[in-house]
DNA sequence: TGCGTGACCAAGGCGCTATATTGGTCATCA
DNA sequence: TGATGACCAATATAGCGCCTTGGTCACGCA
């Protein structure tokens, strides 16, 4: 059942993201997608059992394209895989992407049932944020404030994050920050809670980090094409 | 149309706050409150001008009463004029009161439209958070980051916060983590991101905070028992 | 004589039925 | 043997009276 890759599930993907963004969650129908995407309707059901699952892989796939962007940027630069440094490319990136920053802003209007649908739970919360993983390697490499075990990250970091996401629909139409002021903002909290003063040199932990990212990227995008076979 | 204390408004605000939180806000009618309250119903209209700005004051008068909260903590510990002190009284404060509880979680199940309705502005966002003139104060007695300014906090200081309460209504169920945990967490984040390493002394600061809280509170008293004059 | 009241009214909400839409299946076809 | 679209049960929607309810105000009681 995997293996056809001309595209196809690309294409229908991308039929479906379009709708999306243009119509919002509840008025997209299957139809509509396989008219778009050049398919009939049984097709789509050939990738994913259910029109939720065709959703979350639209969330995974797009989580896949940040995901390599924070692991080229890690590459390109050992100093990225600091916590506040990957969570400001974490949220420039998020909200760069319309999908995305639907998602973690938990935008009602374009996502409307899809917010509480079971199908997103892989997606949302610590997991994607910063997995335990990532974490274990930045205390072991002296990148978090002494002490600090990565367990003690679970409450405080995602809800320091997710504030800064979940405040956007409330913001003021006049705000005159831009992303990167908030992003920077968002960095400097972060930097300033979780890390010491003068961390160990970042090149020792980088290829780890890099292939933790890496590793959780894949893991997306078998969710997302392999939809077929649950969650 | 001002003077007659004789409890009156307050057993109107009691039933309105009861039936509130029984029923939700969408659920609860005028007559309800106005016989819970033993009144007529065109006598609760000599008070509030309409049915918003009715639960309007309930949720003001909720805010007076952690107001007062705060300033009699201050007065007794000058130490909690500090910006984390203060914060996590706040959130601990809010939490065990039931209104403002579902205030700032946003609960939509008790809330339901009055969370955007235009009657609740005066009461959420930052200026009960942490009003400008307390920061300015704090700032003064060398309270805060050396180089912060209050207008520095304007985005960054009401995001984290918020972010510790929205996330609640998110928290699985199986969280073990406290009320006091939490607002511990709060502190600490606060503490390490916007004030100094060693603070100055906060005595000197103490009586002029506990002044603008106080002035805080019979703001928010007069909102609430003269809503018939508007906001 | 002026505060308190509840009958009153327009406006919006709610339930009900009939109709249309749509997620998901599967017999059929190339 | 993979792809398709006609088909069906289930759910959503539209239409439409009826009922509820926010807000008013003429009246009467203290």
């Amino acid at each position: 059942m995997r293996g056809e890759h001309d595209g196809r599930a690309d294409r229908i993907l991308d039929a479906a993201k379009e709708l999306l963004l243009r119509w919002g969650y509840r008025r997209v129908t299957i139809d509509e997608i396989a008219k778009l995407a050049g398919v009939g309707k049984g097709t789509i059901y050939l990738h994913w059992r259910t029109r939720e699952q065709l959703f979350f892989a639209v969330g995974a796939r797009e989580a896949v394209a940040m995901l390599d962007a924070v692991a080229a940027a890690m590459r390109a630069d050992p100093d990225e895989i600091m916590l506040h440094r990957y969570m400001r490319r974490f949220f420039l990136e998020a909200m760069d992407r319309p999908v995305l920053r639907a998602l973690f802003t938990r935008d009602a209007e374009t996502l409307d049932k899809f917010l509480s649908s079971p199908a997103r739970k892989p997606l949302e919360g610590a997991k994607l944020i910063a997995s335990r993983d990532y974490l274990r390697v930045l205390a072991g490499h002296g990148l978090l404030r002494a002490g600090l075990r990565p367990e003690d990250l679970d409450y405080s970091l995602p809800t320091i994050v997710f504030g800064f996401f979940a405040i956007e629909p409330l913001l003021p139409p006049d705000v005159t920050l831009g992303l990167e002021d908030k992003a920077g903002h968002l960095a400097d909290t972060l930097r300033r809670t979780f890390e010491p003063e003068r961390p160990s040199a970042r090149e020792p932990a980088a290829a780890e980090v890099v292939e933790i990212f890496e590793r959780l990227s894949r893991d997306f995008r078998d969710a997302a094409y392999g939809g077929k076979h649950g969650s």
